[in-house]
DNA sequence: CCTGCAAATAACCAACGAGTTACTTTGCGG
DNA sequence: CCGCAAAGTAACTCGTTGGTTATTTGCAGG
């Protein structure tokens, strides 16, 4: 595929291993940062992250990896045992990530209206703010879910945010707002997806379209619209 | 990875290149197929897809492609030159199919409100029924639509569907059926993501939600909601 | 019937990339 | 201040995997 790696070897042992010439397995130590375990942890994860959502499990090379984390390979797989664990733990802290973002979300106080706009808006803003997290759903839904469904803490992670919704269905239908008859589920499903979709394959789309949806007057018409269409929908 | 490949080799000289065992490049030609060149290059296109959906760019492997289209591996680089090449090719060929399939829709003749109901019902089915499309533009979208702008007819393909929808929404509007201010493509973008979100990410959202959204039920009732939040937006 | 080109094939190869080996160096508890 | 476990490093390995080389074979047209 021609791209480019391995190359950190050649030009290591070109700036270090000038001594080394006839030598086996002799290390000779450059400047070592000091050490920081918790940290050199975090750098591979946050390194993993960018890696695995730019290409993907296949995609995705262990030796960037390394030199993105500007750690040394070995410690990756110290830490994390091998590349598939490594996308697991990936997966993990991702799913963490997104959901303590949707706890700051409190509707309570909110008429339903108010309230499951907002819930609109949010869902958009959290896509547009977590790119990342879209391209690692993708990949993992090429992957079939094989491996949210072997982590134990991922399906016991319920989002919060259908919980939410279905209080707030309730109330709006109590007070004459809402239809009757609406599946939460399926409601996030299309609150969801209706943001999801747009992000997710804004880069066909605007090919075929031949528009610019990552413009910001795209963005904010589709924001609009996503929130129109959910409220229109839910209007008696 | 542990993905196994490079079987077909070992197998062939198994059966057939008994008699090879001290020679070098010594051809012994077995029953060989009879020539079709365009049957060839079709059932390898027809592997490749198959196996770019299952597994991405950079997780299919091109002798996978040749075992399962029952080439041999080299009339693979003779039709189409190289990897990407050959995947360029596929989505190529997916969106003419793709494309072929829209234009039997004719919704002239339906009243407004029929005719957009058989429209998002048709995008629905036709996910349904081209699982592989979704996760072919999945793939793509990963890569950042890298090679579909590449390609000089894909842009040139614009989907009829959106012409379709802004003649129903424009009679729809006419008789008082439909509201105005409604922008074609975004609608576009909200009746293909209410059904692409639900099919492309079945996976992760049966775990989370822990429902098989894969059933029978799940199906028919998305579809059948995924038809009211549409008619409930547009409805004045 | 023969001849030359395209279709088809098996064996080969170099690069790549996940995972290992074999060390060196810190820093902390005793 | 010592020893030792954990942090860190460079260099190596070997199966995989795109891509090639060297041939043979079928068949259309002279």
């Amino acid at each position: 595929m021609g791209r480019p790696a391995g190359e950190a070897r050649l030009v290591n042992s070109e700036i270090h291993g000038r001594a080394t010439a006839g030598l086996k397995r002799q290390a000779k130590r450059p400047a070592q940062r000091t050490r920081n375990p918790e940290l050199t942890k975090r750098d591979i994860l946050v390194a993993a992250r960018e890696e695995f959502c730019e290409h993907g499990l296949d995609g995705a090379r262990v030796d960037r990896i390394a030199k993105r984390a500007a750690a040394n390979k070995r410690l990756l797989y110290h830490y994390f045992g091998n590349k598939e664990a490594l996308y697991s733990a990936v997966l993990l802290d991702a799913y963490r990530e997104i959901r303590q973002g949707e706890l700051k979300l409190h509707l309570g106080d909110l008429p339903p209206v108010e309230a499951m706009r907002k819930l609109v808006e949010f869902t958009f803003d959290h896509f547009r703010r977590h790119p990342w997290f879209i391209r690692l759903l993708s990949t993992e839904n090429i992957l079939r879910a094989e491996y949210v469904r072997r982590i134990a803490e991922i399906p016991r992670m319920h989002s919060p945010i259908v919980g939410l919704l279905r209080s707030v269905l309730a109330a709006g239908q109590e007070r004459g707002d809402f239809r009757d008859g609406v599946d939460p589920v399926h409601l996030y499903i299309s609150i969801a997806g209706l943001s999801y979709f747009f992000f997710s394959n804004t880069h066909t789309l605007s090919v075929i379209f031949n528009v610019a949806l990552q413009s910001k007057e795209q963005m904010s018409l589709r924001r609009r619209h996503a929130v129109e269409v959910i409220l229109g929908y839910l209007r008696v």
